[in-house]
DNA sequence: GTCTATACGCTGATAGAC
DNA sequence: GTCTATCAGCGTATAGAC
């Protein structure tokens, strides 16, 4: 059936959000969705290729997200990017799977490695894009560079729900967000 | 000898900052330094109380760094927080043990989770103190808070050496920090 | 303190029956 | 497509000789 394939691929995303590429095993996808390890390796011969299929997916829902928010001003994008990763944060102890895979970089597969710059690339051109529109629009300060401005933007709110859930109280996205907002505009 | 251990631990730094927890061995140690596995069992026992002496003696580096900095303006502060990750990067492919380790905190030993806490919470207090001095100093912005912008400010830096690090060149963890006093100022 | 030898569980992965 | 059985390799860790 399909819906293994996509449970497989749902519950891999969970793990690699959790406790990252090395910290994760088929046996913990077996386990989970009650299916033997060996079946695992039917629908993705191998791990890298099963993470790659991962961060793929986040490659299209990104770019999917990015079209459904491109009606929104600049300031309410931003605001919207503080919003998603709220959400991730609020459904239970994950973590943004960028800020997870950089950390692991060296250790993984080759094919695996470009899939993650890629993503970062695209978030990063993203929130660069929109920084300049603002500029240029009047609405954020003259003497920011968009390019430093998004890599601040990206990192600091990426590292926070790595960073802030292992106090247990989730992390304040939402005033991060809005200080940012302050000071850039 | 106390060299042999010194050693260890200097290896095991290294590797947990370029390929985390999970991602080093025992092995890998045995191989840079030329001693058979069983030796540094001899020196810690245990993987997790490697890891531990490793963040501790951050800990007690952080500490004595903020003695050597006190002297300095609230401004000169936060410019030397950044100067700290631009060295750490420059160090070859190193990035932030905090960072490291928080993402991959569930799957770490208790004692081991303790002690990233410790440290977090130690640096985190130190940027709030010198945000809030700056601030009844009139250096800094008055509708700032220190406690977010703190976390803004430590999220992005710890964040930017790891995930531009992948890119092959360094971040530009200056125009980083001056972006941000920048903002803050 | 360092070595050799060894234990043993878990890892990702494969072969072949059903 | 899923299963059982099995593999080689590596992981941390221990015992005991030198």
């Amino acid at each position: 059936m399909k819906n293994t394939k996509k449970e497989i691929l749902n519950v891999a995303e969970k793990l690699i959000l959790s406790k990252g590429y090395n910290g994760f095993s088929y046996n913990d996808i077996s386990a989970e969705i009650g299916i033997k390890k060996a079946s695992i390796h039917y629908h993705f011969a191998t791990k890298p290729e099963l993470a790659s299929a991962v961060v793929k997916r986040y490659l299209r829902l990104f770019k999917f997200w990015c079209l459904i928010k491109e009606p929104l001003s600049s300031k309410e994008k931003i605001r919207a990017f503080g919003m998603m990763y709220k959400d991730l944060s609020d459904n239970c102890h994950k973590i943004c799977p960028v800020s997870m895979l950089s950390a692991e970089y060296p250790t993984l597969a080759i094919h695996l490695k470009n899939d993650i710059k890629k993503l970062i690339s695209e978030v990063e051109n993203w929130l660069s894009r929109v920084l300049e529109q603002g500029i240029n629009d009047d609405i954020f300060r003259k003497d920011l560079s968009p390019t430093i401005i998004s890599k601040i933007i990206y990192c600091s709110l990426s590292n926070a729900i790595s960073m802030y859930r292992i106090f247990g109280n989730l992390p304040e996205i939402e005033l991060m967000t809005e200080q940012i907002l302050n000071m850039i505009c």
